[in-house]
DNA sequence: TCCTCGGGTTTGGGATACCAAAGCGGTACG
DNA sequence: CGTACCGCTTTGGTATCCCAAACCCGAGGA
């Protein structure tokens, strides 16, 4: 589960924007969600104000909106993300206890009966929901329990932020029960080489299975863009950022 | 020079923390900002908001404090720091052109003069102020620029985040001369192994440059101690994160 | 002397009223 | 028919006001 004490309309204005309750590039107005949220303005704001930190809402002139899904984005998440979880996996082989390792490992063995469950008939695709659900919370988990298994604060709120950034792609992921399987295929290398203290290994490990889900989502983004646009997502290519000199 | 733009209230309230105007530790009331700053609630409550977000500030109990300097800290975002960096040096060197490595270099130059600069007689130590903070600009902009030649916009951030929090204790430091033109030596090799195109080179130079930063800074802070407590500056070591299963 | 309990005061959180400016639409003129 | 201008409306920014709870301090009792 997340960390989920903020306050408690953070909490549900964060949940709606991840979980694509409010479309990506869609505009906001404190007014607005007044009267959605049901709360006044100077909340509304501090809640605005700590998402604008997490990256799900941006200022748009005057007045605010939701982050659209923009490639280029996802391309440096990526990169950064590599370099930042492929360390945390060489100081988790250092310093996670076994025992820390066993409960990582667990948690995977929970979530991957998921789709072998026997699910309620009638609900058909509120099961498939729920699994979606569960399969992208069991990713999000894994990779910010092992970022805390670094024992560096710095590096989980980081891989925290970015999971965060990348969640509502997932959404928009078909996620087959073979993908998750792959993507649990990963997970368990990941920590095998961790149990085996094989720094290198497991730093390997993340970088190929980051660079590999990326690959996969931003080949999936590309593909889908025209469709997802038509359901009202903004789906961008920000011009890439150039190393310039001027205004550090 | 720093990015400047947010709010002027944050700004100011910015530059009195980490200019040590607001002591580490010192507890803030919104009330007192008030007057002290001349400003209403609103405004000083999302600077306070964004100062949490940069870390120079927290929440204790209910109000807030400026955030104390912790060894704990010191070592978690060095260890953090020399990651990120890492892999920024490597991107830099693959990626920044030849135009924006000797605008890097040249900065350094532009510095490096500052010690032979025969200031003002008359005001000695306003002198040796002056040509500390610009010692400290000087290594706070290279870090920056660096991490912004990486072309990668959350590597970036996150160095500024960085530098930002160890801002402060550099400001306890005597930098004396030698220890300017160290530092200056350093980065000169960095930039060096850059336009050499040689990203191994680069990134151990940044490795050994930032942990040997953390050592000198630490060393200091550990000796010093007491001596900045007695000046009221809270210097506190907390308790290091263990890696641990609960709450994600 | 130390601890406990209580009440007054301080303080942050939330609600609301006001303001200036940006955006939008309609109208009138070319 | 197109365009430019003007005024109204919307919206974020700011200033206050109210409230509940946390904090502080002192008095009283063990």
């Amino acid at each position: 589960m997340a960390s989920t004490v903020g306050t408690p309309l953070y909490d549900r204005l964060r949940t709606a924007i991840l979980s694509l309750d409010y479309v990506p590039g869609e505009k906001l107005t404190e007014r607005g969600l007044e009267s959605d949220l049901d709360a006044s303005r100077t909340p509304i704001r501090t809640a605005l104000l700590r998402l604008e930190a997490d990256g799900l809402v941006r200022r748009e002139g005057r007045g605010w909106s939701v982050t659209p899904i923009d490639l280029t984005e996802i391309r440096a998440l990526s990169e950064y993300r590599e370099a930042v979880e492929a360390a945390c996996a060489r100081l988790a082989a250092a310093r996670a206890s076994d025992s820390d390792l066993a409960a990582l490992a667990d948690s995977l063995n929970e979530t991957g009966n998921a789709d072998t469950w026997s699910g309620d008939p009638t609900s058909a695709h509120a099961t498939d929901l729920a699994i979606s659900e569960a399969g992208i919370r069991a990713g999000n988990d894994f990779h910010a329990l092992l970022a805390q298994l670094s024992g560096n604060p710095f590096m989980a709120d980081s891989i925290r932020g970015v999971m965060t950034r990348l969640l509502r792609t997932r959404w928009l992921e078909v996620r087959t029960p073979e993908s998750r399987a792959h993507a649990r295929e990963e997970h368990l290398a990941i920590v095998a080489a961790l149990q085996r203290r094989d720094a290198d290994a497991a730093a390997a490990l993340v970088v190929a299975h980051t660079r590999g889900t990326a690959e996969r989502t931003l080949a999936f983004l590309s593909d889908e863009r025209r469709r997802l646009r038509g359901r009202g997502f903004a789906i961008i290519e920000s011009e890439p950022a150039r190393a310039h000199l001027d205004a550090v």
